[in-house]
DNA sequence: GTCTATAAGTCGATAGAC
DNA sequence: GTCTATCGACTTATAGAC
């Protein structure tokens, strides 16, 4: 897990912090750069287009997401109410990526679109394992998405009107997973 | 209603067009200029700046929305329904003008991100009359909030997975309306 | 009011020294 | 591997003709 040369690592680092904090307009590559601690030239050898970086922001949240199935699936809450709990928690290694591709995909990158809308079948799919009502599944998955769309509004880092009362929402994924 | 120059308000629908067909990225002043059919030059007759035409956006959203908030609080199905039905069709004035400042807050521009949270005030406060459980209301606007996580994501105008079951999403809107 | 021309700066990417 | 230097394209904004 810790082979390949630590150069790369950081400037992946330094990109996904700058999209999360700053957005996709700010992470340019010489800011990408500077903030890694090497110069665009060096940037340049290990990623050599902008495109290049932006892939590497996906493996990671593609690879990050893989672990977090695992987590999903055998937490004794179940799969709904651990989804939505953890929708509210930004900060993880799986928050900064989903965050990032989150404001690639906005901004118009395809991949980075195609790679959310696998993170999010997945995520539907484990749901549904545990709320067979295929509607009150779809209804809790929004409920986490409209948290995800409150982080993704720069500078409101956790900051939002719904954070405090997660335990007051979770009450009302319970009812969505307790059919009529 | 139809006193102010012509040129601005061509100006104003090219650019909020951009904003939610091609993203903030493609959305510059030459583009825009072109779409209306103007020079450059002649844009900035108009916008001295590209901060000015952004507020332009956010004008016409603060606005429709006060437009918007009557319709909503004299809806027969209620305020919450209305809400969440009207967060999954897209092409009515209001909604061009949210995506289109959603994108630039998303973009990290300060005043959007504001404008929306006031938009958002608006929508929640006409809820929680008709929705007393203070929660279960916040669950609702989360399930809006939601679809318009979908609808921002560029390329999947109105194609998201919930569009076509909006019957059966507002049944579940209804179970949390009505209280344990 | 609307245009052309251009200034001034930033972006991604290349070339080549060390 | 990492750096400096620089290119060409693009973006916002200004100046001034018509």
């Amino acid at each position: 897990m810790s082979r390949p040369p630590l150069a790369k690592e950081k400037i992946i680092d330094a990109y996904v912090s700058m999209l999360c904090e700053e957005g996709e307009r700010a992470a340019t590559m010489e800011a990408t750069a500077a903030r890694a601690g090497v110069s665009k030239g060096g940037l340049l050898y290990h990623f050599a287009s902008k495109e290049l970086l932006a892939q590497g922001a996906i493996d990671g949240l593609l690879r990050t997401h893989e672990e977090d199935l695992q987590h999903m699936g055998s937490a004794p809450e179940g799969p709904a109410s651990y989804f939505v709990r953890t929708s509210t928690v930004i900060g993880g290694e799986l928050d900064r990526y989903f965050l990032a591709v989150l404001r690639l995909a906005q901004g118009g990158h395809e991949p980075s679109v195609k790679a959310l809308e696998d993170v999010q079948e997945g995520w539907l799919n484990l749901i549904q394992l545990e709320v067979k009502d295929k509607y009150a599944a779809e209804a809790i998955m929004l409920i986490g998405e409209g948290l995800y769309y409150q982080t993704s509004m720069p500078g409101s880092w956790s900051t939002g009107t719904f954070g405090k009362d997660l335990d007051h929402l979770l009450k009302q994924v319970e009812r969505l997973k307790n059919g009529n």
